[in-house]
DNA sequence: TAGATTGTTAATCGATTAACAATC
DNA sequence: TAGATTGTTAATCGATTAACAATC
């Protein structure tokens, strides 16, 4: 009850995709029921931590036996936005944004990359597969043409706020941020920074600590 | 006081790259001086956190002053390790692999490719600028000829655990982790999980939450 | 009913923030 | 000295964990 008040935390739903994987794969191989014991164990975290957070959206397990694998798996991707096709649009066709848009896990997760976007001339009409580079002037008809959901910012650092400017513009409420600088948008836009010099930083530091 | 006693928080740590950027732009740009204020306002963090977070290393700072910039940028290379030049292996010479060697902000963090791995015979031998591909059963050899540190994993999902137990066997103390799997190290090995779709569904679910 | 496992409460742990004494 | 800003304490906030009543 007052459901309307109950905050999910941030660390639930950063845990959700997860529990995604662990349920697909047990799901994948016909297993009907699992212990909220066996998934933690497997994903590496305490069970009561994930019985907390499945909790946040209901009773979703059989007391006495476990979670449903099929009903908890269709819940999460419920929870997710899964249920929806979500298309991706990535701003900056260089190594990183080329290679994102061939990765291969994005639709197992009803994701796809739909369109690629660009500056430099060269590359404008190019083809990776079904995918076509477009000029980043062509972001908002190609946005409604396409019906893309979310804006990856594959360009470089300098550049990336511009991009993003021109993205909110174009009606994006999602941004999702490889570029290792803090983006400024309009308060109803999601932005995730996925600065990956900070991961591999943290390994150095951790080298440091242990040599010395 | 004590000072071995004190453990530095993990969300400190990973916010020094932060710092570390504002810093460098500051030194590049010739400012002697910067309050905690101004570099708070810059990363989007309270200044309390930034003192906080820099309070464990020390006093850095000069009351009623501000922080030394190439004095404070200093102290955080070397916190960082990053006064030691990083040699990355790339485990996995796929496309994220690839994009990743091809990378151009390592350098500026002290951090670089000195190699790729694979299985695939037809692409052994391969050199992308001056980094070779080598077979994957070369790992501890290639390891010590080129002091490699950090093994960075970018082979697909089913082969990830194989390849970690084989980095681990060279010698590798640090694991940086693309493969969407909870990867089991010993004790002294350190792994940092870089799962990039863990952050798109989290902007999908967003997403959802806003339609409906 | 007996056994098992969830859902939830309360305790604990860790991280952030506000406030201000210390001090340049 | 007066003004400014750090470094640190204590309060607050949020997330994790342990324990167990509810219940299948």
């Amino acid at each position: 009850m007052k459901d309307e008040f109950v905050v999910i935390p941030k660390a639930t739903i950063s845990r959700l995709p997860l529990y995604f994987r662990v349920l697909s794969e047990l799901d994948h191989v016909g297993v009907p029921i699992v212990s909220s014991e066996e998934m933690a164990a497997k994903i590496g975290i305490t069970s009561s931590q994930l019985r907390k957070d499945l909790s946040y959206f209901g009773g979703l397990g059989i007391r006495g036996t476990g979670y449903d694998v099929s009903y908890l798996l269709a819940k999460i991707k419920e929870i997710l936005g899964m249920n929806h096709h979500r298309h991706l649009a990535i701003i900056g066709a260089g190594k990183l944004g080329t290679a994102l848009a061939g990765y291969g896990g994005f639709l197992q997760h009803n994701l796809e990359v739909k369109a690629l976007f660009d500056i430099d001339e060269a590359k404008i009409g190019w083809k990776l597969g079904e995918i076509e580079v477009y000029h980043i002037s062509e972001l908002k008809p190609r946005k409604e043409e396409l019906k893309l959901d979310i804006a990856t910012i594959t360009v470089p650092a300098a550049a990336a706020q511009q991009v993003t400017k021109a993205a909110v513009e174009a009606g994006f409420k999602a941004i999702w941020n490889f570029a290792p600088v803090r983006l400024e948008v309009p308060e109803d836009v999601h932005v995730r920074n996925e600065d990956l010099v900070v991961g591999v930083l943290t390994l150095s530091h951790h080298l440091s600590r242990k040599n010395q």
